[in-house]
DNA sequence: AACTATTTATAAGA
DNA sequence: TTCTTATAAATAGTT
């Protein structure tokens, strides 16, 4: 595969060699992982370069699938040891639950609307039925997010109105009582007066975005604009 | 590498998976053979197939091999047996496993709507976004679904009428050559000609489904109402 | 480390 | 399974 053929024995060149050395061996690790990943293969690969450098590719684990190995060539006869019997079962899990990763990975795709190939029209229709319900309870969670803000801005918004009417029924009584002092600015015009109350005809609503499990005060608001 | 590209992931449809299994896995040891000889690397490669199949290349042996792995590794740390290393990394990968597991559960739960509160508004957004654009694809695929069907139909409306015609052409024929005989009923009229042809007009058209990976034969058709 | 002309591998279909 | 063929991927030789 290059720009000439070349014939399957020793390359002489040094260089020569440890190019293509670097080159195949990714190669090869590359095509021993979409194998085991393709075809569910074990795989164990050892690499040795002609300088004695290491490289090796395993899905599982060299150890694991040499043992393996060893287990199958020594013809199924003599007794499991212990340990090689909680290997086994070790594996065994670790198989399952592999394919059950498989599996959710692959109910994962369908849903976000990748891998449909594979997928009948019947279980197309299926799967949209779900999502719809799906974005459905989202929305409404959303909203209940929303409304519950809507509804706490609203308890805030009396306080404050509240409070205001006290202070300035404060103010007002400290004017009665010293009416000879300059008070010109002490009691300015209510931002609630000046605006009809009431968030209903609102259009635009700046609400602070509740975050579950945080602590608010007064200081962390957040502007949301509602769409 | 091939008609067409494919994703790397495990081959679902068993079939085309041994098949695929069979080529990649000549092709691999193909390919550690030639490293080996190339730039005089030493090399073991250990294949079970996902049916318990064992492959092996090796340009000394196996277990030649591996001892020089194990040798390879020994060094710089404390010798644990191999029995114990081995399960320590299993139960290792076991709840690594799990992990992922419990996200993916998560993750679909959440797509589907539910278990929804732990979620900020902002994740939901995100989340209505995704499963919108996992909808529309969905329903894309559905229509290239009833598309591919109807074209089908209509080559097969095409090929009916042209096998009438020339059945009707033949009948005449035979009218023509042996009048004196009775042939009342040998020449019905047509569905073809008793009502306006084309698919373009019809409200309700009844298809055969197109099942993927499925063979098939003029037996198994499923009448499909379009929605 | 890139680049590309070629060779190889292989996916899909028969 | 095996063969064929169109296409994707790997890589030999070069810069």
């Amino acid at each position: 595969m290059g720009r000439g053929k070349i014939e399957i024995k020793r390359i002489e060149n040094t260089t020569n060699r440890q190019v293509t050395f670097c080159k195949r061996r990714n190669g090869l690790l590359k095509k021993a992982y979409e194998l085991s990943v393709l075809c569910d293969a074990e795989i164990a690969l050892v690499i040795f370069s002609s300088r004695g450098r290491l490289y090796e590719y395993a899905n599982n684990s060299v150890k694991a699938t040499i043992d393996r190995y060893k287990r199958a060539n020594s013809d199924s006869s003599h007794p499991a040891s212990a340990a090689e019997a909680n290997i086994q079962y070790y594996q065994q899990e670790a198989s399952k639950l592999r394919r059950q990763i498989r599996e959710l990975q692959n109910s994962n795709r369908h849903i976000l609307g990748e891998s449909l190939s594979s997928l009948s029209f019947k279980e197309l229709k299926n799967l949209e039925g779900r999502l719809e319900k799906g974005i459905s309870r989202i929305r409404s969670k959303k909203n209940e997010m929303l409304f519950a803000e809507i509804e706490y801005m609203q308890k805030r918004e009396l306080e404050l109105q509240n409070d205001n009417m006290y202070l300035r029924a404060k103010i007002a009584d400290s004017e009665r009582l010293q009416p000879q002092q300059q008070q010109t600015n002490l009691m300015p015009s209510s931002v609630y007066e000046s605006m009809p109350s009431g968030a209903y005809d609102r259009n635009f609503l700046p609400v602070t975005l509740l975050e579950p499990n945080h602590h608010y005060s007064d200081q962390d608001q957040i502007a949301l604009q509602l769409v």
